[in-house]
DNA sequence: CTGAAAGCGCTAACAT
DNA sequence: ATGTTAGCGCTTTCAG
């Protein structure tokens, strides 16, 4: 009928379940020969221990959940993936959800994380709101922000230097003689976005480069269909700027295909990108001649090693913001061509 | 110090933890006035359901277990968001898991699932050995597979139909001109590699061409590295074929990348590849003509109908197997052009 | 070396 | 309308 408990097994070991307890938890203070027969007994029954009573037990869950902005993103799997790899050998499943981009449903899914106990969460936030952080229950619970954080949230948080990366664009871009250079990014809500665009304008005001505000496009979410849109926008202009720095990569994708589908191939010829992220499908996208490559395994890395730490009760550095140097990817194959890299502030970075 | 239970409140709200979980459960026997004591007793210990004592006590825990080859595959993804988007309204959680393409990882992974008592459980094996899904305990847990099936395990599943797709991929490169046609794809032992594999054969036999087994490719895992290796192979030879079907999409990515490497644009103009998937890079892929479009979100609502079912004790149709018919698209702007879909067996389908 | 019993937080008879 | 209590499956003192 139902699965069977330690309570079966013990009758049909004939023993207590406490020694059955015991020799599930490997106690040595067992004889042999009874542990023996409790061994078969479950054989027999096809016993599995219950985690759930064991986590009502002992408080905690072994589950850490993660709330991710989709699912279907290369770049969040990826880290997630990491974080799999290193918190598995602990013993630690995860709960992993998606916000869908909303904060509304980030708070449900944050809701159902507490109320189910997970151990520790990681989340992508999906917008710059964040008040459901500050409820009383997660001054329980470790959580760590990974790529976007909020303003006013103090928690642990990992991200890849953006302010490194886009200079390094910028940087690239000029050094190969563009002094062009527009820039497609999203809602200036997502701190990723706001990161970037800042940095942006920095790079571009430090290397004496004119900011043309009318190809400076920071707005929407940054999908796939909003880089379709951006470009679509700046290339029905006459005079559009020949190279463009892109804030990610669903934005690149969306621009990419939007212009091959608009341009002549010798119009294509003059278009020129530079973009955060670079992921599996990189090598396809032909107008880039640069790319930030995220460290998603070292994301993953970092976030684990923090969650475990907060989770042993160590938090001594609370809250730690670790921020990670991104490789530069200089694609030859497209036109991109080596550049001196590093700069005043930051040392140098092999590519 | 410890998260405040029924039992606090109860005290705070002078009424006993039974009338606490009568609020709780919003029964109808509570008296206004009390209630409301109750309720705020709650809002002032800032309390929060404790799941793991609901799932002890009802024997569920409102979760669905999946287990996938790897979590950065946009195709799996695509699934389980549509599975989430389905089962999430129910109340069902997603514990996620890779099983790293190994048989191994996903025995433990489908171990640890059964001693957290998941409700149901979704899995793409990771191969062709199932021995483990015969255990005793998944009696009493629905569990239906995806996109890949084992020989000897049924269980409910759910495909795309494999068989069609390569059908019309062969009949539209056959109707663009192209008499030889290699293919590439990966091990036999992963289903969807020797399914389509044979419906290429027969494909080609009903179309009256021949297959030249030299490039015929079925072997390793369908990876983008694998993809890179084969198509070099095929490319070293002085008499490859002018077209190619491929298997699945990250042979295809890895496949187009090589080429675009190896081959001068003059060779690639004489490339063309038919394959299956079309996910959001697809657009990126030039060499490709034509493609199989699985239906994602079909096929995750087909998998959380038939787990909700199952769920609900209505195990009728046991075990069912759901084939459904996947979109086709002529790339036109890569140079597909469009062809009489259909063929004596199967009907009509819009692309 | 083994057993009895309490308790983790909650629900649901069963009482009152 | 509300309280008392047993019990979900397990671990862990405390006794023997």
């Amino acid at each position: 009928m139902s699965s069977p408990t330690i309570k079966d097994v013990a009758k049909s070991a004939n023993v207590s379940i406490a020694t059955v307890s015991r020799v599930l938890n490997h106690s040595e203070t067992v004889h042999k020969h009874t542990q023996e027969r409790v061994l078969e007994a479950m054989d027999l029954l096809g016993y599995n221990r219950n985690e759930v009573a064991r986590s009502l037990k002992f408080r905690h869950t072994k589950t850490i959940g993660i709330i991710a902005p989709e699912l279907s993103n290369i770049f969040f799997m990826e880290v997630v993936e990491a974080i799999e790899r290193c918190v598995g050998p602990f013993g630690y499943s995860l709960l992993i959800t998606s916000s869908n981009d909303s904060i509304e449903e980030e708070k449900r899914k944050l809701q159902i994380f507490i109320e189910r106990n997970v151990d520790g969460i990681v989340v992508m936030p999906a917008g710059a709101e964040g008040q459901h952080f500050l409820t009383k229950a997660l001054d329980k619970i470790p959580l760590v922000m990974v790529d976007r954080c909020i303003e006013g949230i103090n928690v642990d948080f990992v991200e890849t230097d953006s302010r490194y990366g886009v200079h390094q664009m910028i940087k690239a871009l000029s050094h190969e003689g563009y002094k062009r250079i527009g820039y497609i990014g999203g809602d200036l809500s997502i701190h990723t976005a706001h990161e970037r665009l800042f940095a942006y304008l920095e790079a571009m005001e430090e290397l004496g480069l004119k900011v043309e505000n009318r190809f400076v496009y920071h707005q929407g979410s940054m999908t796939q269909t909003s880089g379709r849109s951006l470009i679509r926008q700046a290339l029905l202009e006459v005079d559009y700027p020949e190279a463009f720095f892109i804030a990610n990569d669903s934005l690149h994708l969306g621009a990419t295909i939007q212009a091959l589908e608009m341009l002549s191939s010798s119009q294509l010829d003059q278009l020129v990108f530079a973009s955060f992220d670079y992921l599996s499908y990189a090598p396809l996208l032909k107008l880039c001649h640069y790319a930030v490559a995220q460290p998603c395994d070292k994301i993953g890395e970092e976030v684990s090693t923090l969650l475990l730490k907060r989770l042993s009760g160590n938090w001594e550095d609370y809250p730690k913001h670790v921020m990670l140097k991104p490789e530069i990817k200089v694609l030859r194959a497209n036109g991109g061509i080596p550049y001196p890299l590093g700069n005043s502030k930051s040392d140098m970075l092999s590519s």
